[in-house]
DNA sequence: ATGCTTCCATCGATAAACGATGGGAAACGA
DNA sequence: TCGTTTCCCATCGTTTATCGATGGAAGCAT
């Protein structure tokens, strides 16, 4: 029962499940489904270029690492920079809601 | 100041528009406009194909006519099947929100 | 051995939205 | 009368995000 999710909102998803630490991408993805109850599902196939995204543009750091399940893996971890970009996009994102909103409730 | 839209929002918000009655396409881009504060700002080129995925999905059908500023302009209506899927439309989009609020929230 | 879970990642297709562009017809100001 | 603005239609080509399919390797349990 797990769907897609809102087109333009993952980077910011995902900057906000490193908001408290580190994780790695199969983390990432759990977490995200975790905390929102099933609804949220990232495939990895979105994760991957999303986090390639978020490095190039300087938002997130990697290092690798080994998982709490003693394996390889690579731990993606917030820049300064990045949480600013955070906090921006979390900002723009209510803009909008609160736009759309409007509109909806218009009906 | 008037941004872009949040991507895969866009059908919905052309629906709602429509859901107090007929409207032209221009008056559909200033209706959204000034309701949302001038926060949305669609683009013609991005409202014209959304409103022919919307006639193609039967959500909605058009008719020529004359505007109040005696133009011709094409009018588009909610059909009954759109107004249900703008309900379904309006319900999934809820549940995202609450989801991606708990994801912004747990920071 | 087999298969399940964890973890990485890429590739190709699809689709949405955007910028640029074009046109026509009414209204309006000079 | 003429030029400009406003209104209203629309398409084309590009970009970009997301997705489904696919593949691999390493650890764990049976």
């Amino acid at each position: 029962m797990g769907n897609d999710l809102l087109p333009g909102t993952l980077d910011m998803l995902v900057l906000s499940s490193l908001a408290r630490g580190a994780r790695h991408g199969y983390g990432i993805a759990q977490h995200l489904k975790k905390i929102s109850a099933e609804v949220l599902d990232v495939g990895e196939s979105s994760l991957y270029p999303a986090l390639q995204r978020l490095l190039l543009s300087g938002w997130v750091t990697a290092e690798w690492g080994a998982s709490e399940n003693n394996r390889r893996a690579r731990y993606y971890k917030l820049t300064a920079v990045g949480r600013k970009q955070l906090a921006a996009e979390n900002r723009e994102f209510a803009r909008m809601i609160v736009a759309i909103q409007k509109v909806m409730s218009c009906v």
